[in-house]
DNA sequence: CTTAGCACTCGAGATAAGAGAGTGCTAACA
DNA sequence: TGTTAGCACTCTCTTATCTCGAGTGCTAAG
């Protein structure tokens, strides 16, 4: 479609935008030393690319802005080679790498440490739990009135859910707890159900009235379990883009990391192995129209664990927020798949 | 200081500048029929009040805004009387007693409840745990690598810390939780130290090796065990706040938010029983001498629990505001003090 | 002590003028 | 046929100037 003049020229007013965030003009590009064409040529060119829908001019006699088919192409035709040195790798490595070694909290630090380098928001979703298979399990007695349950899934995510449940004493728990996980481990989360826990009943014939209380509780308990816990990192760098700066939209903005079934959506989108670009319009949520979403999935041996998502206007540093995100992302896979052990 | 009069025109001048946010003229305060002065008399007034220090001048031939002094006296005089009427009451109550009886979802919930009722942001510590007694403990097998440590504390109160530990059988584990709790229930949880859990070598000397292994990673995780996890809810009003919609201090605000050192120097400052209000310059935090900070704190039974911090504009509905934190204090103490079993 | 009257101040908003960046078009040139 | 210099034109942004009006402080009279 495009010439190889007219695609240099596109990348170079976008380059250029990405950089400065001004209307790019004719005389700005025919600087360039490669090109050696005059601007009022860039001019003729530029007419073209604006016909074809690449570019746009905010007003007549500006220059012009990319359109989200001009970005388009131009993330389309970037070479994501290895851009990260050496340096910046370790450095990434190390920090994920360093202290934290429970599920969540190697989440959260790659999105922090992703929202920093990139300067844009971050959005994890926590490896997921109900679909995996239940490793182990404990009853704890927390008080007169209430004991926590614990459960471990086989991607060693746990979560603890605390019941209303009284009167018994932490050594039937504990046999209570044994034999649930000889009857369930295995088992998918999200497929026990209530025949599978009463099986216990057999086991443990003598505390058949505590059973009796506690089966219903367990079932109501794990049914309502959820794995819509996002992890946000990276808000304030929206306060800094002008585009956004504006109090009502940063006010959206900040409202659309809060509810959870807008972060269901971005998340629960269809999506391409790898780092998966979503641009202005491209994107269903509405608020989204002015951003780019760049996803990705960490995974777990060869399943999606969870995923990442960074958003952040349309002008940004494409090149080298891809080559960040996808070594996180990989490094976050190495590390829950344990090559790091 | 001040005689009748002069009270009763501040009083009027804050209530409009809270209501409207705007310097206050002479004319609009004369309007008031309970008062039936001119204005001429209100401007005599307004020169003393300002040369008292209660009110002050944005610019000459403007009217008048409260100084922090000013609003010091009138949140001094307020009554505080019940302003909740019985409606909200069962709101509130209700909305914290629905659902969720983990301690860390409760306060969750009445800050964003707050954050909701009073449209400002809430900031609220977790019940404190480090100075609680140790009730009761369990080590739960993750992986192969990793074993899990749950530590509840008297306060009901649930903590969970991943260790690096592998080789060992859930069996084990579990012996050891068992001589653990036994000989360390009862102790305050940050005076847990390597001599109270080595007394487990007593218990179990067929298990001498494993427990060589685990002592020092266990002393290690417990003295990390920090109280310094805070709840931030309602942020988005203070990008409602026009004082505060200038992108740069909202910036500011929202790192402040994000900065464990700050919320612990604000949650450890001196406050007096029963609600506590800063404004403007009073605060430490330079970054708050724009606002009033709210500060109260939840009991259980005669102890403070936790705190709850509510930060807006200076200019807000302090006795709406006042009742409201009161109340959902109050409501807060109750549930974890056991009042609603 | 209170108040009407009045000159004065100052910010906010409207209007106008100019600068500057950039365009499209035309005509000449290789 | 593609490229380029030249030029008139457009549109935004900035700056300066003006006016309006709310509000003040002061004075003098009630």
């Amino acid at each position: 479609m495009l010439n190889n003049r007219q695609q240099k020229i596109l990348k170079l007013i976008i380059d250029d935008f990405i950089d400065n965030g001004l209307p790019v003009g004719s005389r700005t590009i025919s600087k360039n030393p490669t090109l050696g064409i005059s601007s009022a040529t860039i001019r003729n060119e530029m007419a073209d690319l604006e016909e074809l829908g690449y570019i746009f001019q905010p007003h007549t006699s500006a220059g012009r802005i990319p359109s989200d088919l001009g970005y388009r192409l131009y993330v389309d035709s970037l070479d994501t080679e290895r851009l990260l040195d050496a340096d910046q790798r370790v450095l990434i490595r190390n920090l994920l790498l360093s202290g934290k070694i429970k599920a969540e909290e190697i989440v959260e630090k790659a999105a922090h440490l992703l929202a920093e380098m990139t300067g844009l928001a971050v959005v994890a979703s926590y490896p997921g739990f109900k679909k995996r298979a239940l490793s182990n399990l404990k009853l704890i007695k927390i008080s007169d009135t209430k004991v926590l349950l614990i459960l471990v899934s086989d991607n060693e995510v746990v979560k603890s859910i605390t019941l209303s449940f009284s009167g018994t004493s932490q050594d039937i728990l504990d046999l209570i707890s044994n034999s649930l996980v000889r009857n369930l481990e295995g088992s998918t989360i999200e497929d026990i159900d209530i025949k599978k826990i009463s099986r216990l009943k057999y086991d443990l014939r003598q505390f058949e009235n505590v059973i009796d209380y506690l089966v219903p509780i367990l079932r109501d308990s794990l049914k309502n379990i959820e794995d819509d816990e996002f992890y946000v990192d990276g808000f304030e760098n929206f306060l800094t883009v002008p585009e956004f700066s504006n109090s009502e939209k940063a006010r959206k903005m900040y409202r659309l990391f809060e509810e959870k079934e807008v972060l269901n959506e971005l998340f629960n989108d269809i999506q391409r192995e790898g780092i998966f670009i979503k641009i202005g319009d491209e994107n269903n949520i509405p608020l989204l129209n002015e951003c780019s979403v760049i996803t990705t999935a960490y995974r777990y041996r060869s399943n999606d664990l969870g995923k990442i998502v960074v958003i952040g206007p349309k002008r940004m540093d494409y090149r080298g927020i891809i080559s960040v995100v996808e070594y996180t992302r990989n490094t976050l896979s190495d590390i829950f798949s344990g090559i790091y052990l």
